[in-house]
DNA sequence: ATTTTAATGATAATGGTTTTCATTTTCATT
DNA sequence: AATGAAAATGAAAACCATTATCATTAAAAT
């Protein structure tokens, strides 16, 4: 990580403040925790995760902060059909930007991967526009994963 | 309905027995709701409708019914983000076909749509190609929504 | 008709997420 | 630095869609 321990990235303490949110302790740390890690954390993965840093948060804060991060556009929140949300930066150091989810049905297991992006998002262009013009329906946002069984899966 | 109140689709009756299961009247009333709608309907919903024609059937039943029919393949099951499962004949007499959903996000309303859908499919096997081959994860399912917002509720 | 087995429904339990509310913290202002 | 208004926090309770339990009932096989 290129900042400074329990402070977050700075380009991220100055969204937060451009929003008028405050910088707080529980909100730096649960940012580190979605900037150090690759993986799709659920609420209470954080939870735990923030816990040996700051053992004092509560499991409300993270949920707290975790929506107001959605709605500041900082992190995505997935439903991978296992039960519980899970969060992702939209840019963090690791993750390199837009990209789709494999999700193995065997083990609950998430792979990113960003091929074919390129000529999904061309088609994601095309029906986007003739969506809005056939139903008038302004879009915002597209979800795309494949369901299926991860390499390992498949041995059992 | 090409079939007879009550009765539920006959090539549904045969599927069931084909797989085992035996047709009851809570069963033939659930299929005859999600055979007699083109909305995507939540357990509840189809719990509301089940009780006019057969007051008597227990929530829990239309639970175990749904999960029946999504593990014979003859429902999807679908989460549009507010909190409850919704479910959809895979081939009904109004549903003609395979498609996919633009979610409204001001009022929560689901559009179908075909449109470009070829084109998809077509993207779809070749990124389901290349993703075999490179993470070795076999495809069996895929998700594509379009989140927005609806003519409507553009106006507000 | 009898038996066997699956299906049902009332109820309670589960578990992720939200609400509530009293207390604490942040930050702009003295 | 001290003050105070407003926002944030955390413990606990509430929420609510979905599942598990279990005694009863209904469906198909005999
Ligand atoms: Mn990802
Ligand atoms: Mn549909
Ligand atoms: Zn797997
Ligand atoms: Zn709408």
């Amino acid at each position: 990580m290129p900042w400074k321990d329990g402070t977050g990235p700075p380009w991220l303490h100055g969204k937060f403040k451009g929003c008028g949110y405050r910088m707080t302790m529980p909100r730096q740390i649960i940012l580190d925790v979605l900037s150090g890690t690759t993986e799709h954390l659920s609420a209470e993965d954080i939870y735990h995760k923030v816990h040996s840093a700051y053992p004092s948060i509560g499991l409300t804060t993270v949920y707290r902060t975790l929506e107001l991060l959605v709605h500041a556009g900082l992190i995505h929140k997935f439903d991978f059909g296992d039960g519980r949300a899970r969060y992702e930066l939209v840019e963090g150091s690791q993750n390199t930007g837009h990209h789709h989810h494999l999700v193995c049905t065997g083990c609950g297991g998430i792979i990113d991967y960003a091929d074919f992006i390129d000529q999904e998002i061309e088609l994601l262009k095309k029906t986007e526009k003739g969506l809005s013009k056939k139903y008038n329906f302004k879009i915002t946002n597209h979800l795309i994963q494949f369901y299926g069984l991860c390499a390992k899966c498949q041995k059992q």
